[in-house]
DNA sequence: TGCTATATGAGACTGAGTCTCATATGTGCT
DNA sequence: AGCACATATGAGACTCAGTCTCATATAGCA
């Protein structure tokens, strides 16, 4: 995971720094979902020294590569989830957290049907599901 | 707009105080989607001495009765938007920031096809559109 | 009119993210 | 290998949105 991560910002034109990498790391170790707090707590933790707004820059590079996403999990939370750089959707689990993806099925007969109704012209769309993942799904509530 | 609301709360066991109809009227004045810090602002501006607290939870309860929602436009930010209390979508227009709803439209065989995909049982979804309003697309970028 | 649950205002506090700027360091070139 | 310089970094101040606390005020009922 973070050799990927790694090969793909190279070969973007962007250095491989030393911050660069251990974040990788740390990223590709927690494998699902994170918040920005939780990089920086992982960071700190190991006394890299490695300052928050380097953190965001980094989270902000991936995003722009189209390996990481920025979801809105219900109640406000925030977190950062690696994903594919093709067009997908966001299943999460409202119980433990845990996201998965969908690839796009259909929802484009959506936005041309609310396109129609609506006059706009839609350039982008977001989807987010929420639910309970399957092994969340035998846990008694 | 104002006193619908207002005729909403009162329904909801909720009172009717001094700071939620001058917010109320706010509100309707605004028409469309507005920021937190807007709404604030308004207020201070006729130094009606109304608290950012208030102002938060007056928005909270308007969520709670379903005719207000929080949404997140495009580049992070985030806007209450006021709408019917029944299920539906917005579009976003990028350029003037309007905000239109439209009906379901078929979402559901969509969200049918991700949890056969996943095994995720869903429970909620969140559909956020982007685009031009009609009005904007005439206008030349 | 009086009582009491509910709402309020002020401001401290939190969390997430941004900005600045002096310093450090990859990387391409030789 | 050594250099130059564009790019990245760390520290910390700052912003913005929203939450919390608590003493005070007030809507709405009896």
């Amino acid at each position: 995971m973070s050799e990927q991560l790694l090969e793909l910002l190279n070969g973007a034109g962007v250095r491989l720094t030393g911050p660069r990498r251990e974040l990788a790391a740390l990223i590709g170790k927690r494998g699902g979902h994170f918040t920005a707090a939780d990089l920086i707590a992982d960071a700190g933790k190991r006394r890299l020294g490695i300052g928050r707004a380097t953190v965001f820059r980094f989270l902000d590079l991936l995003t722009e590569q189209g390996v990481m996403e920025h979801v809105d999990l219900p109640g406000g939370r925030h977190a950062y989830v690696p994903c594919e750089p093709t067009h997908h959707h966001h299943l999460v689990c409202t119980r433990c957290g845990s996201v998965s993806e969908v690839e796009d099925c259909g929802i484009d007969s959506v936005t041309a049907e609310a396109a129609r109704q609506s006059g706009f012209e839609i350039q982008s769309h977001r989807l987010e599901l929420f639910g309970r993942c399957p092994k969340c799904q035998k846990v008694k509530r």
